[in-house]
DNA sequence: TTGACGAAACCGTCCAACTGGTATGTTATG
DNA sequence: CATAACATACCAGTTGGACGGTTTCGTCAA
């Protein structure tokens, strides 16, 4: 039959609207929701459309995935590009990238919840191990420190806190966290 | 028809089995191969037998998440008792606790893989959440520090870091890390 | 000691809804 | 008009869970 499909084409923004979809359902009804029924229907496509972009789900969590790590770099190169101290520098690059992804306007603030909804699919757990071991091969040099190390833990610490709305902290005790870790970075 | 119900009835042995198998289930597989078949399944148990100990998944899974808090809450309190100095001590206690889970023999190691997958279902981390914040209000008075609460974040960091298997350290330079972070928790 | 008896532990089956995916259209756009 | 961007129909397998049955076990009267 005829009636229905009269959709501009969009391929790029339908794209852009099917990871956004997912990643909403990822994070606020967990793993389980994000079918490609659920994807598909709440983005107004046809699975038949979904499935054009995505060729599998799995492709369509990884493509997910990349484009969140891709956010991740970008706002990271960003930072160290406003920090003129070499020692530590992807450290608080690190830092501030992961704090200023929380507060961005556009997009998902569910930045946080989704990457741990895709950690937990083991497959993509690989994806993020090769993301950190390039980084820290990289930045041996300036960023090896303990006190760095321990910085970017607490980084991932805070990011883990603030997916899970536990440790509420008023804007004042959040900046003399992020003080505080800024200086054990320059020691 | 009559053949083969012979079990002996074990309910404790059986409720424990299926709560492992559950848990060795997700940190293999990922949530979504917790299955109500799955855990049966790999359990001897029938569906029907899981059904009558967790009337249903969500059950289950809820049972789970908290026999690991108990665990956690165990480990805290026997770190506590080997901490003479008040002040930090839960803080201390809370690191110790997480790496001592990680290493014990008995049982599952994938003591953070399981909470990490758990974690991932939103219905799960208002217990989390209730769990964090009974802890911070009954150590506010020795636990309080900005330095305390970067160790605490920390020790998230490496709990995460350690069930996504990135960042994998020697022994001597984990002991490192552990110690700048006791000494952090003093200050 | 026994044995009846009810509850708890466990089994096997069935089902409607949903799952990821295929196959085959139809329409827009260069 | 060729190809990419969609839609529609359909499928085989899986899902959570309802349901009614069977077996074990503690208890307590006789």
């Amino acid at each position: 039959m005829s009636t229905a499909h009269h959709r501009k084409k969009q391929p790029v923004f339908v794209r852009q609207q099917l990871l956004e979809v997912a990643a909403r359902l990822a994070s606020e009804k967990g793993m389980t929701a994000v079918t490609l029924d659920a994807v598909s229907g709440a983005s107004g496509v046809s699975k038949g459309g979904l499935l054009h972009h995505f060729p599998s789900k799995n492709m369509l969590l990884e493509a997910l995935f990349d484009s969140l790590l891709e956010r991740l770099d970008a706002a990271i190169e960003e930072a160290m590009r406003a920090d003129p101290l070499p020692h530590g520098r992807f450290t608080r690059g690190y830092l501030h990238a992961c704090l200023a992804l929380r507060d961005q306007p556009q997009g998902n603030k569910d930045w946080a919840q989704v990457t741990m909804v895709l950690l937990s699919e083991p497959h993509l757990r690989q994806r993020w191990r090769e993301w950190v071991r390039e980084r820290s091969e990289e930045y041996v040099g300036t960023d090896s420190s303990v006190d760095a190390a321990i910085v970017r833990l607490a980084t991932d610490g805070i990011w883990l806190a603030d997916l899970l709305g536990s440790h509420d902290m008023d804007q004042s005790a959040r900046q003399r966290l992020v003080d505080r870790l800024v200086e054990l970075t320059q020691l």
